[in-house]
RNA sequence: GUGGUUGUAGCUCAGUUGGUUAGAGCACUAGAUUGUGAUUCUAGGGGUCGCGGGUUCGAGUCCCGUCAGCCACCCCA
């Protein structure tokens, strides 16, 4: 006999979280279309150099990587971007420019696993590419922030920075021979105490008195008014420092026009991203209530997405959404729904003598745009009501002998245990109509 | 990849200084009730104690390895 089993940070998905992965991919393909977003697909396999050309060492040691049949060396992706970047090189002559496209696939990187952190994970990326306006960045954190509110998080924040604000700084303080340096430690601010980051900083050579500069991003926080100026100080003379404070502060500008929510998007500074190619905008996004999970949907601006598959030149902004991880704080936070079906009605399988009235009435409900399942064998009832309320079904309809005698059929509201009786005189849009209505009900109520 | 920690029934856990056929609650199946689901009663199924090796007269219990989960580093969704 084989062990059935799998393997470290690959997983099984069970019926109550595939429905809300899939409920969640639903939402984030309406958003990412209602912003006029088109979807793409990829393959799995691509050429190793396609994926190694730009990655660091690390993102190449995760890679999972082989020969083919055929010998040649192939790797599978580890996200959405590089293969975007090399989609882009070849088709976007056709596609022209701006070019806005999401993308929801499967990823997989070879490191060590974690909470939220899998082997085999599923990326919702969305990213606009061939222009630097301002208003693509705006859009971006819109969709985000219309995202997770439509997923129904009650409680999140977006942190956006500006990595040229990061550079102004750095520059003002003589540091930007050593930044990739300084943002792998500033980038520790939100988990870190700023002393152990501090000491990190200072047994890298940083001078005490840059650090304390650093550091004092840390504190940065409360109004944004007195933020954006505090960080103007910062930054100097540095133009790009200058110009990169004033984004961020249009962007807080635009998305208050646009109705977001006071103290869903903040600054904060010390956003820094290990990512060496952002360059303007660089955004996380948190659950308040589980911080620790890290950010389920990140991204930001990027100069030339595919510089090394082509020389046009492609300026781009956009985010990843982490479904797996999101899903994984969700369950962990007990704000997952747990159904196990994705139908409205359960027909219960009471008369074997009315097996063909029953399949009429499914068809009939489903034709009225219900999703029904019939029970496959005549159980009892309790038995059947049991299964059906356990499932997470709306509404139960018992149909007997009696009630096809006189014309009527019980609806069960599952949840309340309420029972209503529905007269149709055997007439199925007279029944189809109102279990509709009787679904209606249920789902205003909630 | 490095270090730490955990691993007993589908789930949550008991299991005494190593000592006979490894337990409970919930869940599941069947019946009490040949027409009605969160109550009650009865009976029943289900565990190579993650896996492999070692120490021992004897290992769920001790040791080593391995696999998997979690935590930290690293990096990131």
């Amino acid at each position: 006999m084989i062990e059935p089993r799998t393997l470290k940070g690959f997983r099984d998905h069970l019926p109550a979280q595939a429905l809300a992965r899939e409920g969640i991919l639903d939402v984030a393909r309406r958003v990412y279309r209602s912003y006029g977003f088109v979807p793409i697909d990829t393959p799995a396999l691509e050429y190793l150099e396609i994926l190694t050309g730009k990655g660091s060492e690390e993102t190449d040691k995760q890679l999972y990587r082989f020969k083919d049949h055929g010998g040649r060396d192939v790797g599978m992706r580890f996200d959405l971007t590089v293969p975007f970047a090399r989609f882009c090189a070849q088709h976007i002559g056709q596609l022209g420019v701006p070019f806005k496209r999401y993308h929801m696939a499967t990823v997989w990187r070879g490191e060590n696993t974690q909470r939220g952190r899998y082997r085999e994970f599923m990326q919702c990326d969305f990213d606009t590419i061939g222009t630097t306006s301002a208003l693509a960045d705006l859009e971006t954190v819109l969709v985000v922030h219309d995202l997770l509110s439509q997923i129904g998080i009650k409680s999140f924040t977006i942190r956006i920075n500006d990595r040229r604000v990061l550079s102004g700084i750095l520059e003002r303080l003589g540091l930007v021979e050593r930044s990739s340096t300084v943002l792998r430690s500033l980038d520790k601010l939100g988990k870190t105490p700023p002393a152990a980051v501090a000491a990190e900083l200072e047994s890298n050579g940083i001078p005490a008195a840059a650090t304390a500069d650093l550091l004092s991003l840390a504190g940065l926080g409360g109004e944004p008014g007195g933020l954006l100026a505090a960080l103007r100080g910062l930054v100097g003379e540095s133009e790009g420092g200058r110009a990169g404070v004033a984004a961020l502060e249009g962007l807080l500008a635009g998305a208050e026009k646009a109705g977001v929510q006071a103290g869903r998007i903040v600054i904060d500074p010390s956003i820094a991203r290990g990512l060496d190619y952002y360059t303007g905008l660089v955004l996380e996004s948190f659950l308040d209530e589980l911080p620790t999970l890290g950010s389920i949907c990140s991204g930001g601006r990027y100069d030339n997405l595919a510089g090394l598959y082509t020389k046009q030149h492609l300026p781009g902004v956009g985010a990843s959404l982490g479904i797996d991880r999101l899903l994984a704080g969700l369950e962990e936070l007990g704000h997952l729904q747990s159904r196990e079906t994705a139908a409205d009605v359960f027909l219960v399988y009471f008369d074997q003598q009315h097996r063909d009235d029953y399949l009429r009435i499914a068809t009939a409900l489903r034709a009225g745009g219900m999703a029904v399942e019939l029970a496959s064998e005549p159980k009892r009832v309790g038995q059947q009501l049991k299964v059906a309320a356990k499932k997470g079904f709306p509404v139960a309809l018992v149909i007997g002998s009696d009630e096809f005698a006189a014309g009527t059929a019980q609806c069960k509201h599952m949840a309340s245990q309420q029972n209503v009786v529905i007269d149709w005189h055997g007439d199925l849009r007279v029944l189809v109509d109102a279990v509709h209505s009787q679904l209606e009900a249920i789902k205003a109520g909630h």
